[in-house]
DNA sequence: GCCAACGTTGGC
DNA sequence: GCCAACGTTGGC
């Protein structure tokens, strides 16, 4: 069992969309680095922190978990999709996908500014100068500091 | 293989 | 809307 973050812009796809919609394909991610987090590192039940970005109050929002091994993304061959890639192909698709299983929200929103605050999260890949990642590995450490904040 | 230019992310 | 940080692209 390992533990995970995705980021997600409230604007475009809100913990209340997963919440109404179960689940969902985790389309649109077109970085290398979290598409190989995708592939290689997530399995069925991990666990998975929502995290809102860009947006008024950007912080951790609810519980996920993982709902699949990863799969194409089928957007990737969509030509009207604005993540269409034409240099994939199905023979070998570029771009790799979980979907992603509602479990709770939580009762409030657990701040980036809060999460700042937490000496115990200080090496926390969300918190390093520079990490721009949409997916990124959370360890159960920080998974259990986190979600005792709420 | 270098690196400048450009695009994207995401907090503020 | 600004801007820092980083990834990608493409000319050479």
């Amino acid at each position: 069992m390992h533990y995970w973050l995705m980021k997600s812009e409230p604007d475009a796809f809100s913990i209340d969309d997963l919440a109404r919609v179960k689940t969902e394909p985790w389309s649109g991610v077109r970085n290398y680095q979290a598409r190989n987090i995708m592939r290689d590192g997530m399995q069925v039940g991990d666990g998975v922190l929502f995290y809102h970005s860009s947006c008024a109050e950007p912080g951790v929002v609810g519980i996920a978990e993982v709902a699949s091994s990863a799969y194409p993304d089928p957007t990737q061959f969509e030509r009207k999709s604005p993540y269409f890639d034409a240099t994939s192909t199905r023979e070998e698709p570029r771009w790799m996908l979980v979907d992603v299983a509602f479990k709770r929200k939580l009762a409030r929103t657990i701040t980036l500014t809060e999460l700042k605050q937490q000496s115990r999260l200080e090496d926390f890949a969300l918190l390093r100068r520079g990490t721009r990642l949409s997916v990124m590995p959370v360890s159960k450490a920080h998974w259990n500091v986190i979600l005792a904040l709420e």
